[in-house]
RNA sequence: GGUCUCGUGGCCGAGUGGCUAGGCAGAGGUCUGCAAAACCUCGUACAGCGGUUCGAAUCCGCUCGAGACCUCCA
């Protein structure tokens, strides 16, 4: 099946060739560690985590590369800027590598809880200077870039003179300098608009490195130039990352990799859209990000209860990666429900008895939800098509509709791939430790005797098990031979 | 101010020139000792105003509203 892709270069979706098949390089923006990860963290990471499993189903071989960004950017365009990491560390009085390390784990424990691959490679800024150091001689050495008082600054004006600057973002640039904006420190600048490649580090900032022009640290957009590069070749088939890095970060990448190589780097540009809160975007300037932690133990002031990272990612799922997606109380619950009876579902495939011959067809939902996921990965109606089966699985358990083994075993192999392959769900209920199986067993057992209460016509008993089970949060359902329960 | 995006039924959220999106909530029904679940049926939505068209929520224009980027941000 053919994959598009929507290219934020060329504003258009567009077939997926890649450069090397079966070969794909992936690179997506990850985070910069100096803060607890929030939700907005998780939409990247759980579109491109889709992405990730389709085009491994599409028996791609995926490198899949995510930075960390664990250097740390100016605060803002001012000489006096502080690294953020920097000022973070010396508040918490620890080191910048402390303050990297503790944030990078509860990065990688919130992504684990998503159910979120690992990337191939998670390459940190930090550990790749020399590489951004002889990225920006290549630059310097092409003319495209200047020294002014130990730092570097890459010259649009004189790249945008040659090449294209802001192809990416539709931003014309003349607009941009004669906009002029004021900043302070910008004299270091021939023009408002260049950025910085090395910054020579002021004496109190504490994360730096020596390099040919002064001890400083590399500019804000060079570790992507980098490090993908480095791993994925030039050029590399897909860059994503979220659509507040357009511009000017990914811009930049651009103007660097065509002014140190001369070409472009990147075939498909690919941005998710924001979370919003009551409209707004949600965002650690903003300070109104709910962090992931904070939705999976539900202790927030805006949150009603808590939300299981399995309905943090089904939420996330539901709404096609280039809306932006509005966080709201009842939204999570209608996921959190949705979730249940999918889920549901998929328990009750085995519950499911054969028939001679079929009356439904299972290539309607394998066509159906491939060609949603490969028409520029649509999930919401991967995911509508299979709810469509879920009122098909019900009936065939109720012997309503009936299907053939084979049948059957293909609907079950494709259900749960569609479910935990590629969305990459997961089914809280009964994933989980020996405890939980003793659990079950435990339930089951006590609804057995609950059935035999019934079958003795003595209700008083089988309701007091019920009630009892469901004060402890058990719901329990009656089927037409035998029963059901849920946590 | 510049660039761009969006405005869908109670809520969330797809789609798109003519054919049911889907989920959650709600109403009625079937089933059931009861309950729950499941299944069936139900809402006749596309900001407003014009225009193009045999036909527009879908294309064009204007108006209103919301948001993003232009400074670190996923």
């Amino acid at each position: 099946m053919k994959l598009s892709i929507y290219n934020t270069l060329t504003r258009r979706k567009e077939e997926f060739k890649a450069i090397t098949p079966p070969n794909v390089g992936l690179y997506v923006c990850g985070p910069t560690v100096y803060g607890d990860p929030h939700l907005g963290h998780a939409r990247p990471a759980i579109t491109f985590d889709l992405l990730f499993r389709l085009l491994k189903h599409l028996d791609y071989k995926v490198r899949y590369v995510r930075n960390i960004t664990d250097v740390g950017h100016l605060e803002n365009d001012a000489d006096e800027g502080e690294d953020k990491i920097a000022k973070k560390a010396r508040l918490d009085q620890l080191e910048p590598m402390e303050i990297v390390q503790h944030y990078t784990i509860r990065y990688h424990d919130a992504m684990n809880m998503l159910n979120v691959l690992p990337p191939s490679i998670e390459p940190r800024a930090s550990g790749h200077i020399i590489e951004q150091i002889e990225l920006v001689k290549r630059i310097l050495d092409n003319g495209f870039a200047y020294e002014s008082n130990g730092s570097i600054y890459f010259d649009v004006e004189t790249y945008h003179n040659k090449h294209s600057y802001g192809k990416l973002s539709g931003r014309v640039i003349e607009d941009m300098m004669s906009s002029n904006r004021v900043l302070d420190g910008q004299d270091e600048k021939r023009n408002g608009i260049d950025f910085a490649l090395w910054k020579k580090a002021a004496p109190e900032h504490i994360m730096r490195w020596p390099s040919p022009w002064s001890v400083g640290f590399p500019g804000w957009h060079l570790e992507c130039s980098a490090m993908s590069t480095k791993y994925l070749g030039e050029p590399f088939d897909i860059h994503g990352g979220g659509m507040d890095l357009l511009f000017p970060h990914h811009e930049c990448e651009i103007a660097q990799s065509v002014a140190a190589n001369g070409k472009e780097a990147v075939r498909y540009w690919m941005h998710n859209n924001m979370i919003t809160i009551n409209g707004q975007k949600m965002g650690k300037s903003l300070g109104n990000f709910i962090t992931l932690e904070e939705l999976f133990t539900g202790k927030h002031k805006l949150l009603d209860q808590a939300y299981s990272p399995m309905t943090i990612r089904f939420f996330i799922l539901q709404a096609h990666y280039r809306s932006t997606l509005d966080f709201s109380n009842e939204a999570l619950q209608a996921a959190e429900k949705g979730l249940g009876r999918l889920m549901a579902a998929s328990r009750m495939l085995s519950k499911v008895k054969p028939s001679k011959s079929s009356s439904v067809n299972v290539d309607e939902l394998r066509d159906k939800a491939f060609a949603a996921l490969c028409d520029d990965l649509n999930s919401p109606i991967a995911i509508a098509t299979l709810f469509d089966w879920v009122r098909i699985i019900n009936s065939l358990a109720e012997g309503k509709e009936q299907i053939t083994q084979p049948d059957l075993d293909e609907l079950t192999s494709l259900f749960n791939s569609l479910m935990f392959d590629i969305l990459g769900l997961t089914d809280e209920q009964t994933a989980g430790s020996k405890h939980a199986e003793l659990t079950g067993k435990l339930i089951e057992l006590l609804l057995e005797m609950r059935m035999q209460a019934k079958a003795n016509k003595d209700y008083a008993k089988s309701d007091q098990i019920r009630d009892q089970l469901t004060e402890l949060g058990v719901t329990v359902r009656d089927r037409k031979d035998g029963f059901d329960w849920e946590i």
